[in-house]
DNA sequence: TATTTTCTGTTGCAAAAGCAACAAATTATT
DNA sequence: AATAATTTGTTGCTTTTGCAACAGAAAATA
């Protein structure tokens, strides 16, 4: 795992008048934004969970990102070509920070403590952000619902250094990460159990895999 | 779009003492690099056109991405690891830019000139990269082989400002970018043009759906 | 230019995934 | 504690996708 400063650490004991910097509370489930065409904001969350979520017409819901601490998103980081609805929903109690910017790398004009340190880190946040969605797209080019799932699990179980653990997802959403139909993907968590590849009980997986 | 520097006009009149730093060129078909596991190599591509290829242990080949002029690619993206295989393609001759670092947006000692210009407009080219993955995810989180051809299809026509473009891959090589089976994108292609969706002829595509 | 290789296009059949519907279990709300 | 809402688990049926195999077209190579 990279390494990264710890934000929330610096967001605690700093104060700033800098007016393009907000800092906002959100409770489960509350929208934290939604991706605007023409905007250009930055958002990186300080504490809590949250997953970008997008409607289809055919009224498929997709977990587009999952969010936890240190995480970044924004239209910033996204080309909004589509008529696809993208919403940023708070999981868990959440502190966000809204980055209403000119130019992303530049030092604001007072030259304020905050945008010294975020210029300074902001670099290495962005790469880990690609090395999320890098490991997304190995995930989702996977051709089998089998695959996707194995995939995953042994995505956390690497993460979590044990091969049992707990889903941060419920299987409902997780079907929606993995962007395949939830019935199908409980159909095959039975054959898996059964084929002796993993145990399972309620939201706890153990791999019989390395 | 967003804009960027002029690499290849910056590279064009570059000559460094660096010795962290190496100009290589490519023919077609040939092998740039492959990703080994704790090195942190960062690459641009100067000129040409690449593609990020991975097999999976069923056999299936994955083009996980697919590079021109500006492109980033290298370990320091990505965090490997399974067991799967991934090399850069050459898809037309190339020059590729291998950049050895310590710490990627230090400057290096020398403080040369390169690494000072590179260190400026990284960031800008790290978000280029950003986007294209989300729009990669976008593409793979679609359910159908349809859905994936009609989203790609409407991407590229964005791109080129125009309904009627020419296929950048071989539809070979499509089918392993949208990663699904060739002969079953085949058919949906046909059935595309049955409904009046697309025109085809050969490799170029005709929307006609805006 | 002849020959080999790769790519395109097609099809029948098999396997996988999606859809719909429902009951049981769990979690949240009043 | 009672009720409502959400999530889990299951299944029969339908549709989509994958697989395998092959012929013709196009491109690369000798």
């Amino acid at each position: 795992m990279k390494t990264s400063f710890d934000l929330e650490k610096f967001i605690e004991d700093f104060s700033t008048n800098c007016n393009k910097v907000q800092l906002k509370t959100f409770s489960k489930n509350e929208t934290v934004t939604s991706y605007i065409k023409n905007r250009n904001q930055l958002c990186i969350l300080i504490k809590g969970t949250a997953d970008l979520v997008r409607y289809d017409l055919n009224g498929n819901r997709t977990i587009v990102e999952h969010f936890s601490k240190n995480s970044l998103f924004g239209e910033v980081f996204y080309d909004i070509t589509t008529n696809n609805e993208l919403l940023v929903e708070a999981r868990a109690n959440c502190t966000v920070l809204f980055y209403i910017y000119d130019d992303l790398f530049q030092k604001c004009k007072q030259n304020c403590k905050f945008h010294k340190e975020l210029a300074e880190n902001l670099p290495q946040l962005i790469l880990n952000k690609v090395t999320d969605l890098n490991m997304r797209i190995e995930l989702l080019t996977k051709r089998s619902i089998r695959d996707k799932l194995l995939g995953y699990f042994s995505l956390i179980s690497t993460r979590n250094l044990s091969p049992s653990f707990e889903l941060p997802f419920s299987l409902t959403d997780l079907a929606d990460y993995l962007s395949v139909d939830r019935s199908a993907m409980m159909r095959e968590l039975k054959l898996l159990k059964e084929d002796g590849f993993i145990e399972k009980s309620g939201n706890r997986i153990t791999l019989n895999y390395r």
